[in-house]
RNA sequence: GAGCCCAUAGCUCAGUCGGUUAGAGCGCCAGGUUGUGGCCCUGGAGGCCGUGGGUUCAAUUCCCAUUGGGCUCCCCA
């Protein structure tokens, strides 16, 4: 087809009537749940300081590295936010949000940007929906946070998924396990593949999730994190998952999932489908106990998940587990001659107060252009209008589902429609 | 950053072994029913065959470039 002279940019998609009321569903369901949890949303701005998401992020991630929108004006450096933990923790800092007391839930909803190439499932602007524990250490946060998630997906009535957890410690352990992996790699450097090498000094962990195929054979062997978390993240990672057994739960420990952010310790977690083609993380999260001391607030321990929406709704479609319908119409006000228009549009008025929804043809379309419109539109019942029912003040109403028609006065139409 | 595939009507797609006016289904508009939708019938609008260049008497078709799109690797939601 020939190209539109302006078109969205790359990997960004508009969402248009047919599928806005799918991310209304999906929506409604996550502010409900919400709220059953008790979490507060939270909206903050789309453009947050570079300083923030690097430094919250961790500056070697593929993130901050190489996928942020940034731009400057002056001496200030903008990102378009590549994800939502690091701003909502800045966000916890700056209003001081601890001072509300105990600890804070809060959710959020909104578009993210990274300046990777699109394909299935990965869009330049995408959305996420997500929740942030702040201000407890506790397992039991931990399953909160994974049960508020899960318990999205269950209503949605999307339960062919797989969840994975693991721990990756704490700076402690990560520093002991560390050593052991370089111990590990070091007498086979030469043979890994250039990227791990790379990794090799600055994130050894990061071996792990390579997907090299000269990379496999060594990573089958190394040591697991799990074998080197010291007493507190042991008891930690056995407390979360005993209470994510007490909650029903079902997950696969997974001791070689490494997150691709810096900020997290101990729990690490994902929500894997296997249909949405080869982006298959549904969402994912963990506990991040350093991040809040990092952008500059007091050390606060906290955990939290993100998930994508479009790998939601793509993962729905491959299952056929539908999302909202089309918006039905109660009323359309079918209209002949001008005093008619004038008429309708004093009567849809008086239907909108009443709360149902109700529209009339614009442009002087025929009668039956105008039904057309109407059953196009999936109204309920049409109103009939003349220079007749006018005067007699008695207009045909017409139920579409059965085509039956009886005389009734506005007053009579409004009374059945309340 | 690398690889593969694709581009003809609003949508899904035929088609031209290079040859006068480029097709279908669906959708849209109108008529059949001078005031009645969904089914049916008839008609109509809508394409410089993504853009630029080359080869040729002739290009939507072949070649090159470019733009846009899709998928994959990497990584992630």
């Amino acid at each position: 087809m020939a190209q539109a002279k302006f078109q969205t940019h790359h990997g960004m998609v508009d969402i248009l009537p047919g599928e806005s009321e799918k991310w209304q569903y999906l929506e409604r369901i996550i502010r409900e749940t919400a709220a059953e949890f008790h979490f507060s949303e939270i909206r903050t701005p789309v453009l947050e300081p570079t300083e923030l998401i690097a430094r919250g992020i961790g500056q070697l991630t593929d993130i901050v590295s190489k996928e942020m929108f940034s731009f400057s004006r002056g001496e200030t450096n903008y990102v378009l936010r590549p994800e939502c933990t690091a701003p909502v923790a800045r966000a916890y800092v700056q209003h001081h949000l601890d001072q509300r007391g105990g600890a804070q839930k809060l959710f959020y909803i909104g578009p993210m940007f990274r300046a990777e190439r699109p394909q299935k499932g990965r869009q330049r602007q995408f959305h996420q929906f997500g929740a942030e524990l702040i201000g407890t250490d506790s397992p039991i946060a931990d399953v909160e946070i994974i049960r508020f998630m899960m318990r999205i997906y269950e209503k949605i009535g999307l339960t062919k998924t797989t969840l994975m957890i693991n721990s990756v410690g704490d700076p402690e352990s990560r520093a002991a396990y560390k050593t052991a992996l370089q111990d590990y790699f070091r007498p086979q450097l030469s043979e890994l593949s250039e990227i791990s090498q790379q990794r090799f000094e600055t994130n050894p962990m990061r071996i792990l999730d390579s997907k090299e195929d000269e990379d496999q054979k060594f990573i089958e062997d190394a040591p697991l994190i799990t074998d080197f978390l010291n007493e507190a993240c042991a008891q930690h990672y056995a407390e979360v998952k005993q209470y994510l057994g007490d909650s029903g739960i079902i997950f696969v420990e997974n001791p070689r999932l490494v997150r691709g952010l810096d900020y997290y310790t101990k729990t690490a977690f994902e929500l894997i489908s296997s249909d949405v083609g080869s982006q298959d993380a549904l969402g994912g999260g963990g506990r991040y106990d350093l991040l809040i001391e990092e952008v500059g607030g007091k050390p606060t321990p906290a955990v939290g998940f993100a998930s994508g929406i479009e790998r939601l709704m793509i993962a729905c479609e491959a299952l056929g587990i539908p999302l909202g319908e089309e918006p039905a119409l109660d009323v359309y006000v079918v209209t002949r001659g001008e005093a008619a228009q004038r008429w309708a549009m004093d009567a849809i008025t008086q239907i909108r107060k009443l709360g149902k929804s109700a529209t009339m043809d614009f442009s002087g379309k025929s009668i039956k252009a105008q039904f057309k419109d109407a059953d196009r539109q999936n109204s309920r019942f049409a109103i009939v209008a003349g220079d007749d029912e006018l005067k007699s003040g008695s207009f045909n109403f017409r139920d579409m589902s059965d085509s039956t028609e009886t005389p009734k006065t506005l007053a009579e139409i409004l009374d059945i429609l309340r």
